[in-house]
DNA sequence: CTGTTTATCGTCAGGCAGACGACTATGATC
DNA sequence: GATCATAGTCGTCTGCCTGACGATAAACAG
């Protein structure tokens, strides 16, 4: 019984994706040069339309897929080797947010370790990942080739959204972690954090509050000195997603 | 240059509301009875799809209008007497979750105080507060008149999901006043949270930190006497919206 | 007047976080 | 090989916050 399609508007529904990484001590996003119309030669947040058959989950792992290689995992399962944290974020349906159409964008946050490069898959002419503060300070600032230009849509507003959800959200839960290889040592871990924040963490204190919860880190009984100095332990990711009493992050 | 509607699925959008309340120690949620199929006759959520011309949160605030009265507004100015805290919460899109077509529903969540009585407003047929148990605790206990059988479409999940923002974002927001007329005693907000965490709290160690919070509560100088005992403290809720230490939750 | 109810103030011990000293183990440099 | 720079790890101390709980205050019911 479908239906009278005259009853309620049409709408197109996409995914759009924050995925977020931490390379050289900066919080990075991946954004994609459009190379179409509208916003064509800005950069944007990948994504894409949902199928008629596909879930939305399904969609924005799809599209991650396709953009980075990297495959969403089941929180609950162990993570495999190329395994991104995926999670919905929220919904953006303004009537002007798209000139030529009525288009409901559910956005999806992905958290990825540093990767090797992007590699510009499906049909993104370019890829790259970027400083969050460099895609995000450029209000104003537009260039002829759109290098310096704003994000294309409402994305600065969703990718200022997914960043803010990743810095509260690490605060209390285990997700820091996802930015780190299934192997890594807590100054690793450590220099996660400050990235994420914008803050310098006093080592001693972050060691024994990341040791000392229990679930968070367990360690794997190998040592590594990739980092200079002495080595440290390795660890991986523990079962445990909250954090209780939370990590707290610096005043301002 | 609208797009080519061949070249994507059409949606229909959709806002869906979990309205919460307190009334008599209990958490409750707002549910209307369905007067068409699918799903005739069983208790749903309210809400409507949204308009051709509407933002996602217009939508939502003209439906939680339509079936309470009740106002949305921006949390950065004074509550009006009829205001209710409003924010989405998540978006629900499984292809199979309306058997008609495709829906992609943008639930959001409202906090409202205690009202007098549901006002059965627009096209629902009835309405009522129901304890979010009530309405979670159903599945396999079907009554032939819909009265004990679990919520329409996929409303239990998304009814959960509110209920876990709200239990968790009470906890560092001052979120909890949103339950509270304008004026209200530290024991009316002790059992705001005590209903929405289902725990029993300390009476001396709750006002001492909501007391020493800083721009939490705000004294407006009067007192009441309507729980009996000893006269109470009137306060508002102060500007502040972020909890810095949190409220803690009790173990389990 | 006495008991009951709710509100409010105080005290005390334990736990956790921030500040910071000290020591360890590696590689780089002289 | 000695020295230095770099990171990692273990401790200590102090202050703040919380949970447990005693005590007092101000209303009402009988």
């Amino acid at each position: 019984m479908p239906y009278d399609p005259s009853a309620f508007p049409a709408f197109a529904v996409t995914v759009d994706l924050v995925v977020l990484t931490v390379r050289r001590h900066a919080l990075c996003a991946l954004a994609v040069r459009r190379g179409e119309p509208p916003f064509k030669g800005r950069w944007a947040l990948p994504g894409g339309f949902v199928r008629a058959d596909e879930d939305l989950a399904m969609a924005a792992a799809r599209e991650l897929a396709e953009e980075t290689g990297l495959l969403a995992h089941d929180p609950a399962l162990p993570a495999p080797p190329n395994a991104a944290h995926l999670e919905q974020l929220a919904t953006y349906g303004d009537p002007k947010r798209d000139p030529r159409m009525r288009v409901v964008s559910v956005a999806h946050l992905a958290l990825a370790p540093d990767l090797p490069a992007p590699r510009p898959g499906g049909d993104a002419h370019s890829v790259r990942w970027a400083p969050v503060e460099t895609l995000l300070d450029q209000e104003g600032a537009f260039g002829r080739d759109g290098e310096s230009a704003p994000l294309a849509f409402d994305h600065a507003r969703i990718l200022a959204d997914g960043v803010e959800r990743a810095r509260s959200k690490i605060e209390y839960s285990s997700l820091a972690t996802a930015f780190c290889p299934q192997e890594f040592t807590v100054g690793e871990l450590r220099r996660v954090y400050e990235a994420v924040w914008g803050v310098a963490l006093d080592p001693r204190n972050f060691h024994r509050k990341v040791t000392g919860t229990p679930g968070f880190l367990v360690p794997t009984g190998g040592t590594t000195t990739r980092q200079g100095g002495r080595p440290a332990q390795l660890f991986r990711a523990g079962g445990a997603t909250l954090l209780n009493p939370p990590m707290l992050r610096p005043e301002v």
